[in-house]
DNA sequence: GTGAAAGCGCTAACAT
DNA sequence: ATGTTAGCGCTTTCAC
């Protein structure tokens, strides 16, 4: 006989079993303090011998609520979303919800469904961790539920968001090269991609206030490897070349690197590079990237505390949170030659 | 006004919008065909108006079936899920199941959590693909309803498994080697890692098959850069050593790899290397590892059609899955120097 | 072709 | 302290 064609034990079974109404199950279950020590024992008995499992499907019908926080995520392979995550799992989790993960793999009927999956479940509110949704259908989700938008590029109205602060970021990259001596710091830019703006105007603003807006350089460049490459033969085409590169993020960075070394130019001794995000790249590998790091479990923690606050209907209007990201300095900064040779 | 508060529209809402029986309202959204054309219209009108979204808690509840596949996995971080998961996604979108995802992220506690989640949904079907939940709630688990598990390493009754044939990449692994003309092919092995026995196995029986069993030589490793780094002075402290290395999995050769260079020795020059996994590496990386690679969207999608087998009826017999790994010849293998010296 | 009614497994009033 | 009852939103007989 196959005992999985065996139908499962209901909380029925276990107040007959124990000989009292499933009212009293239900109580004890849920751990009711105004049950006598010996109804409580039977109780606990019965739905252990019957191995039995209670029904989150029915509970969350009669409450109207699953405890559950969604996420929705649109790329397993990318490790930024995994540390963000790994925030939501435990801030979820020690606010009594549980967290489950739809994946949106490849094209947008993918996340249409994915995201249906969610909804349809009564999922009590949602995380997207998907740069790629569009923004109408997570306007027209955020009219169902409450919803955190995590390092997403949309300000979408009624939905809260949570991201880095890209002009902080680019700021404290600039800072950190000023202050090593360099003047010429270029900036390879990141296209239309999620950010790229707001750093290049960080960059910008920072050159500025330093003094060094007689230097400001921006080329175009874009989230990819190819991205930085380009960057590099663009700015290295001209007379003046620069002593400092920030790049919009890591990835383009280490396409930076690439041509940089097939130029025939050194990191850092010849020009220093800094990019942007911190992706963890192969273990032991021999890049050490200076760069910037978002604070991304902190981001899913706070994405979480936002959901909370408005399943708790204390809240009504829209958040958008910034959160300060951190430099981390490695080893492709160095003074600049001539304040080298100078000294 | 938070629109949000406002009760979701029900089936019957739609039924009175539209004018209509709530069991009419049923048939149209599930596409039932003996409705007539104006109801249909009707329904279809009122439901888009009120913004219905069907509720799959009370489907389910009513179905005492989901329709959902279950995903339980340890760790977010891990890109070889990532492959098997895509698998999956994709055979189980196509059978007209959705797949939800539960994260396990450290720790048994959290492992029995993520789990509980997924069982009290009531999904019908689980897919583990986490290698460290432990092999007891996977066996109780199993009893309640069709599980596979893919990539572990416990073999276990009532529950389905997909795996890659370790013992065949071994065997491949020493069979290009000796083709390249070497002997003395050393193994680095995997410790108590999954799978690491059966590499080891797989590659003693494949030396003796080529009648290389004078030249075989084990060291212990690990999982792990340093267990590499370990098993290659281990390797070189003697007076013979290899021209040629298997080592257990990616990262272990990587680690390899760094110690070789250490040491002065040149790859493939003066060493090969193989490793196994083919685990995806910094996208542009200078390390061309020749390796092996398991089929893993394959995997997911398998480990979903013995889902299917079962949740169809047709199967109450376990079945376990070994599926043929492929070589990935790239870069760090080459005939060995004695052979070159020799043409 | 359409509607009425029962019931999935549970929680939450309300009785007692 | 315990039992009874209604009903969450849906599908599914069964009548008509």
């Amino acid at each position: 006989m196959n005992s999985r064609t065996a139908r499962r034990p209901t909380i029925i079974d276990v107040a007959i079993a124990a000989g009292v109404s499933k009212s009293l199950v239900s109580l004890v279950l849920r751990g009711a303090s105004n049950v006598s020590v010996e109804k409580r024992r039977l109780v606990r008995a019965a739905a252990a011998d019957l191995g039995y499992r209670p029904n989150a499907v029915a509970r969350s019908l009669v409450q109207r609520r699953s405890n559950l926080i969604g996420v929705l995520l649109s790329d397993l392979h990318n490790p930024f979303f995994a540390d963000v995550i790994d925030g939501v799992l435990e801030a979820a989790g020690s606010n009594g919800y549980n967290t489950i993960m739809s994946v949106a793999d490849h094209g947008a009927l993918a996340e249409r469904r994915a995201l249906d999956t969610l909804l349809e479940l009564r999922i009590d509110g949602l995380i997207i961790a998907s740069p790629t949704v569009e923004a109408n259908a997570i306007a027209a989700a955020g009219r169902e539920m409450p919803i955190v938008l995590v390092a997403g590029r949309a300000r979408i109205s009624d939905v809260d968001s949570v991201s880095n602060d890209d002009s902080i970021g680019a700021a404290l990259v600039v800072q950190h090269l000023a202050d090593l001596g360099h003047q010429r710091i270029a900036h390879i830019d990141g296209g239309g991609g999620a950010g790229a703006d707001r750093r290049r105007k960080g960059y910008e603003r920072a050159m500025r206030r330093l003094g060094l807006g007689a230097f400001m350089r921006v080329v175009a460049g874009s989230y990819t490897d190819e991205g930085g490459r380009k960057g590099v033969s663009a700015l290295f085409s001209h007379s003046q070349s620069p002593t400092a590169i920030f790049i919009a993020n890591d990835l383009a960075a280490h396409g930076a690197l690439i041509a940089l070394s097939l130029l025939g130019l050194r990191v850092p001794e010849d020009v220093s590079v800094v990019g942007y995000d911190n992706t963890t790249l192969t273990p032991g590998s021999h890049i050490h990237l200076t760069t910037v790091d978002q604070p991304r479990p902190d981001m899913g923690r706070t994405s979480v505390t936002l959901l909370l606050e408005r399943l708790a209907g204390g809240r009504d209007a829209a958040r958008h949170l910034l959160m300060p990201p951190n430099l981390v300095v490695r080893g492709t900064t160095a003074p600049p030659r001539a304040t080298r040779q100078g000294d």
